[in-house]
DNA sequence: AAAATAGGCACAAACGTTTGAGCAAATCAG
DNA sequence: CTGATTTGCTCAAACGTTTGTGCCTATTTT
């Protein structure tokens, strides 16, 4: 696993580490360095595979080629696919990907960030918990290249590339009162994030904006660790007399999965019943016993689009502060009646 | 982002630069250092937050306290729950990931394994492309901590930790057996990777010994990018008459989704045209048009048994090779008929 | 009282780079 | 032929640690 150093290139051609260095990084002609040394140098370095040490060249240089990817979790499919892209995207430009998972812990996304810096990544692109503001203001006020996706500080001015949750919502909520459907519920989950909680204020919105009365319990937040209980509990709530809801959004993939589920034990007709569409999309919903109506995104572009923003910080360290917010789409599917 | 220094602590403290590593490293008794001195570095140190420069320990101790995870893709989810259960694990023993997606690209491996080697991780869990003898080889010979995960060389002893793929496929091709199935075809993806062999081998095996002919078109095999197309291409294929397949394994999960999409559009019945079961269990199986049943493995079990390994093999980088298989179990559900 | 031991710390090299400054020899200008 | 410039390189510090050796003083042993 040993690896060859300047040095050794060096004692080996009796030539200084500091002219093979020059020569190595493409600065041999700008430091004078006669053509037959440095030949001699590079023909050397690639027969016995000189590759510099990054530790080294980082510890120095301080920068790393690397950038720094702090999510909640990479075993969610949606972050592993901006993972993935990222990685990609990166790649080209020649810089390579770190990751952690924080699992939405403030304390863990703390150390994460903070193990990143030590390492001296050039950059940072953050999936926040939402609870480090503190890291956040940080990182901007020391002008860190950094951005944040999916989840932001409204408080705190940064680069950030998200979702237009406005958007899509209501697509939903209008797609549901096409269909009949006035009273629709709305489960999401009970965390503090701005994307849900713009998912949600646009169901209200948009439902108001269309003469449809938000009643109690047409609402329902679930715990991010909830059971399969908890949904029945919830869908069972709605669905009383009382509520009688006709219509759901689930402001989560993962939340209409569970949902479905839930529906499918308590015998509930999809759509007849009940009609379903999801905010977010899984691969399988096509495959679904009734194939649900569902929102998607472009996942993939939202880490390159980070990357891209990341670069440009990275290169200009005070560039105005860039937002960029992807539009969604509609699937129609059957979970609403047809048309 | 200034973070302090052991040169800054020496000069405030006016202590050599050793006595404060010394102390920080719990090595202060050792070292005869008074308690005096011991309490007021500790105090200074907390007070300024200090945190030793990992680049800098790293590059004269050669160690990095994190180890690498090289995998195909991170995008797809078996891999991606790996990664996070074997970052989980390893934090548990103080251990950062630093992972790099290959792609199944030879060279892409070869950089990613040569990138972590050159960061002084401190051990290796690769699911490999299995292109890759090389370096597989160069790093057993020159004994550098490392286990394979889902895909090995069957000619380089190593750790290893994967799936009991034969006994999986033999409870499939038996289950459909039993559901009065004798065609049952095989679909799987044209790569030559050991599990992928282990588990057509199997498939031929289980066939035999219980009297079922494998006909000529019952094996198929898909190239990894192949299309919807392609895919009800070679199920046309074997619902020919000459063929006349009544049951179905897919090797894979992702396969079993994507045939049961062809199904549908063909508007082929499961179980009642034809029965299916899938190698690998997907979140959402449950909720398909009809229940599909499958082989479900401990995925998350296998990063951590490998995280396991690993550490002993960092321990004891002299250990005897282990090999870990885990056994799976067959999630009886609709798609072959009820019993 | 001299020698040995213990206590408490500092020195300096090492890890593998990068980089500004500088130096000797060769070439040029006048 | 002298001084200036160019050519071709070397020196050494710096990045922030770790660690073996060694030094000085104080205490104990003989």
């Amino acid at each position: 696993m040993k690896t060859i150093s300047l040095q050794e290139i060096s004692t080996a051609l009796k030539v200084s580490k500091s002219t093979i260095s020059y020569v190595l990084n493409g600065r041999g002609d700008e430091k004078r360095i006669s053509i037959n040394t440095q030949q001699m140098i590079e023909e050397y370095a690639k027969a016995h595979n000189y590759k510099p040490n990054p530790l080294a060249r980082s510890l120095i240089v301080g920068k790393s080629n690397m950038i720094g990817f702090v999510l909640p979790n990479i075993a969610d499919f949606f972050f592993a696919r901006i993972t993935r892209s990222i990685e990609k995207k990166a790649m080209q430009s020649g810089y390579e990907v770190v990751f952690s998972s924080t699992g939405e812990d403030k304390e863990r996304e703390e150390k994460s960030i903070q193990s990143m810096l030590d390492r001296n990544v050039d950059g940072l692109i953050i999936a926040s918990s939402q609870k480090n503001e503190k890291d956040i203001l940080r990182l901007t006020q020391n002008k860190f290249p950094m951005v944040l996706i999916d989840r932001k500080y409204p408080d705190i001015s940064t680069n950030f590339v998200g979702l237009n949750n406005i958007g899509g919502i209501t697509m939903l909520v209008e797609h549901l009162i096409n269909m009949g459907r006035k009273k629709i519920g709305f489960v999401s989950l009970n965390m503090d994030l701005l994307t849900l909680n713009e998912r949600l204020n646009s169901y209200e919105e948009t439902m108001k904006r269309n003469g449809c009365e938000v009643k109690k319990g047409f609402i329902q937040q679930l715990e991010y660790n909830h059971t399969d209980n908890d949904m029945e509990r919830i869908i069972k709530i709605m669905l009383s007399k009382s509520i009688g809801v006709e219509g759901l959004i689930f402001s989560t993939q993962f939340l209409a999965a569970d949902g479905i589920r839930a529906l499918n034990k308590m015998n509930i007709k999809v759509p007849t019943d009940m009609a379903v569409v999801s905010y977010g999309h899984k691969n399988d919903f096509d495959l679904f016993k009734v194939p649900l109506t569902a929102i998607d995104f472009p996942v993939e572009e939202i880490g390159e689009k980070a990357v891209d923003i990341l670069l440009e910080n990275m290169k200009d360290i005070n560039m105005k502060k860039e937002e960029f917010y992807f539009n969604t789409e509609l699937i129609v599917r059957e979970s609403c009646g047809s048309h």
